[in-house]
DNA sequence: TTACTAACTTAGGACACGGCCG
DNA sequence: CGGCCGTGTCCTAAGTTAGTAA
């Protein structure tokens, strides 16, 4: 089945990255090649699907993914329930909204002479160096405080780790108990509900008795009881955010109708940001250009040589560029390293802050350069100008009896103070792309405050094993509903459960057009008879999710019923949104959201995987493994593009393999005469080998067979997951908990899965028991 | 009810790095 | 011993969700 042929093509060149995987058992891939392969504008391909039966309701399901080729749908032969999912991308949109483009754009800012920074100095002037309070009154008196601390820094970060890890794990292993115990039996449902939200309330508590416990454990101070919600920390220190150098001219001339032109600094900093991107796809699209184009023009002004883009010649730019990569790249390692050591020290004293007296390290502590932004997708803003970030636009947010960073920029200040104890940002600015949003600097991963909540999203994942029994169930029994919203609850339900798809929020007009589950449009689910299900939609960074699925019949009918009467471009669930379902999904259990089903799945699947290890040695097991996370992957549709080099490293492989093959033959045939006493035949260049003894050839030959085989499973993988991303779902999806039981079970060294960073960020979980069940 | 704001999690691509192979 | 290639880190875009305001 040429899967390729049935793509559709997306309509106005969308970018997907999606990459056909073809997988599932054997086969396949090679017919879908990558045309996308050049670059960036690939189109859309196929990714496997993945399906799972449909799915009685109400047993555990515990799914897992079996992927196939795409089109068949189903045949499971799996087994019993599981998810279905698949992905691949595809175009085909075409919905429209509002907007409010014209807005933002270039006009605004021309208003000054656009030369000079685009920053406004006179409005700007206003830094409040008072600090906002908190901005819900809270506590504040808690930030009272150590007086600052004393030295914790450093500290048992292990330590404190631990001792919360173990309160953790008493919560964790008192409602494992529980929910073992009542967990099987499907009927006491009600019963069970009330059960569970007492327990999860008490959970909730322990949480964040915790971390009062934590701080206490680490320093023997004050201890204030503070427990109001909402607070995250007592005491934040901090050395702000670093900027970026401020702007070099290089002085070299691009060219305007073939002749150079000068440019002030401001001028030549935007055409180099283009110039830069020359070779990208994006210097080739339109959207692009334009955008690029309407952002740069008010800073050439009105009267400049320079008055059509079609005239410009970046070249010269580019090439002055690339040089300077190279001399870059060329440096000796010394230098590089001396280089990187300097920039280390600058930086040092922005990595860290102290949160409650313990040492953390930051997130993202630089300020975003400049530069021309780069949506994914098709996206209405590509190009555009992301200007320079300076300290009177930024907000800090720091304990109210720390120093407040110096601003690192002589004559300028911060925007604002604050001491609001209730958030865990250091910093925020606005985004100069998208008035309405911000940016933030964080803690990073490593966290204690980031591992707590990356717990508490965990437990809270667990939390709906004890209820998804009865939500399958009730929403099998709403497919066939009079109420239409019930209905269509329901379905949305099963969709966001069964596929793992994202809520879907409505976007505005000057995003991407994506979708996610509330948002589907008619034309991306079509029936495929008797009772399949078709998905082809752009979702989260317009990766296209393509999937046939096998439904319920009543869900397949539902979905029939929804698309009656309605035209391509109109919602599939025109009765909800993200916010209604979320409203109903927390009528069910408490907090309860759409994307806990996405964490439940993809957690409950690898832990069922992983009870299938069979591999004997380390590196088996070690396979097993990926596999697992391979399936959750698929499930989730986490892709990655197709590396450049793919098909030639394949081809090269092949070549390699095939050399081996004919070895093999050789040696065989050379086996063959020596039993009978003959002489080896002569090789290929006609050069007279030696004899060799036959218990020497057939060592030979079973050494030349392992290695063929090994190299067929090395090419078999590699292929496999030339569009599967490992990644995302080891960092976000599941639960810890599970690889690190399992790795116990196995005897695996723990480093051979997490690595240094996931390590760290997972440090919350290390403890658990062997026997830790998701 | 809808619209918006704010805060925080999730995501893939670019690039740096370092081990390996011929 | 230089280039290849896989992995890890950085970067920042793109989602979700809670809460508030209109």
């Amino acid at each position: 089945m040429p899967l390729a042929s049935r793509l559709p093509v997306t309509a106005k060149g969308k970018v997907v990255k999606g990459s056909p995987i073809a997988k599932s058992g054997k086969d396949i891939s090679a017919s879908i090649k990558d045309e996308r392969g050049s670059d960036k504008a690939k189109a859309p391909e196929p990714k496997q699907p993945i399906h799972y039966e449909s799915d009685d309701d109400d047993k555990p399901l515990a799914h897992h993914v079996q992927r196939k080729p795409t089109a068949s749908i189903v045949d499971d032969d799996s087994d019993d329930d599981k998810p279905l999912a698949t992905r691949l991308p595809s175009g085909v949109k075409t919905y429209q909204r509002k907007d409010s483009l014209p807005k933002t754009v270039p006009g605004v800012k021309q208003e000054s002479s656009p030369q000079s920074k685009p920053s406004t100095p006179s409005s700007v002037k206003t830094p409040k160096i008072s600090s906002t309070m908190p901005s819900s009154g809270k506590s504040d008196s808690k930030m009272e405080v150590d007086g600052d601390d004393d030295e914790d820094d450093d500290i048992p970060l292990a330590q404190r780790m631990s001792s919360s890890t173990s309160i953790i794990k008493k919560v964790v292993q008192q409602k494992a108990k529980a929910s073992s115990s009542t967990g099987s039996t499907a009927i006491a449902a009600r019963k069970l509900l009330e059960k569970k939200k007492a327990k999860r309330l008490q959970l909730q508590m322990m949480v964040t008795k915790k971390k009062v416990i934590t701080k206490t454990t680490t320093k023997s101070k004050k201890v204030e009881p503070v427990s109001g919600d909402g607070v995250k920390w007592t005491t934040l220190e901090h050395n702000g955010v670093i900027f970026p150098p401020p702007y070099e001219p290089h002085g070299v001339k691009m060219l305007y109708d073939g002749k150079p032109v000068d440019l002030t600094p401001a001028q030549e900093e935007i055409a180099t940001m283009f110039a830069v991107m020359l070779e990208t796809d994006y210097a080739k699209k339109e959207r692009f250009i334009k955008n690029f184009w309407d952002d740069w023009k008010p800073y050439l002004g009105k009267n400049h040589v320079i008055k059509k883009f079609e005239l410009c010649d970046f070249t010269p730019i580019f090439d002055w560029h690339a040089r300077e990569k190279e001399r870059k790249k060329s440096m000796s390692t010394e230098e590089k390293k001396r280089l990187k050591e300097e920039k280390l020290a600058v930086e040092e004293k922005y990595m860290w802050a102290v949160v409650d007296g313990v040492k953390e390290k930051v997130g993202n502590f630089r300020v975003e350069p400049p530069g021309l932004f780069r949506g994914r997708g098709d996206h209405p803003k590509m190009g555009k100008l992301k200007t320079r970030i300076l300290p009177h636009d930024i907000v800090i947010n720091i304990g109210k009896d720390a120093a407040v960073p110096e601003c690192p920029i002589p004559g300028q200040r911060w925007k604002e103070i604050r001491h609001d104890n209730t958030v865990t940002w250091l910093a925020y600015w606005k985004d100069p792309i998208n008035d309405k949003e911000f940016k933030y600097v964080f803690l990073a991963a490593s966290s204690s405050l980031k591992g707590q909540s990356d717990m508490q999203k965990y437990e809270k994942a667990r939390m709906l094993k004890d209820y998804i029994d009865d939500i399958r169930r009730t929403y099998t029994h709403d497919f066939s509903s009079s109420d239409p919203t019930k209905q269509q609850i329901a379905v949305a339900t099963y969709l966001i459960d069964r596929l793992a798809l994202r809520a879907g929020n409505e976007k505005d007009e000057d995003e991407a057009d994506t979708v996610g589950c509330c948002s589907l449009k008619v034309e991306h689910v079509t029936l495929v008879a008797p009772k399949s299900l078709q998905f082809d939609f752009l979702g989260k960074d317009s990766i296209r999710y393509f999937n046939t699925v096998e439904v319920d019949e009543r869900v397949y009918k539902a979905i029939g019923q929804f698309k009656k009467g309605k035209k391509e471009g109109d919602d599939l669930f025109e009765r909800l949104d993200t916010t209604k379902l979320n409203l109903h999904l927390k009528g069910i259990m408490p907090s309860l959201t759409a994307k806990v089903f996405r964490t439940y799945n993809a957690s409950i699947t690898l832990d069922n995987l992983l009870q299938d290890t069979t591999g004997e040695t380390t590196i088996e097991i070690i396979a097993d493994y990926q596999r697992a996370n391979k399936q959750v992957a698929i499930l989730c549709n986490h892709q990655r593009s197709v590396s450049k080099g793919h098909s030639a490293q394949m081809e090269r492989l092949e070549g390699k393999m095939q050399e081996l093959e004919e070895q093999l033959e050789e040696l065989e045939t050379d086996l063959d005469r020596a039993k009978k006493g003959k002489p080896p035949l002569k090789d290929s260049e006609g050069k007279v080998k030696r004899n060799q003894t036959p218990e020497a050839l057939e060592k030979k030959i079973a050494a030349t067979k392992q290695k063929i085989d090994k190299m067929r499973l090395d090419m078999r993988v590699k292929d496999d997951l030339k569009t599967v991303a490992l990644g995302t779902s080891k960092i976000n999806y599941m639960d810890p908990r599970i690889t690190v039981a399992w790795c116990k079970r196995h005897e695996v060294p723990i480093e051979k899965i997490f690595n240094k960073s996931l390590l760290s960020k997972f440090a919350w979980a290390m403890e658990v028991e062997p026997d830790f069940r998701f």
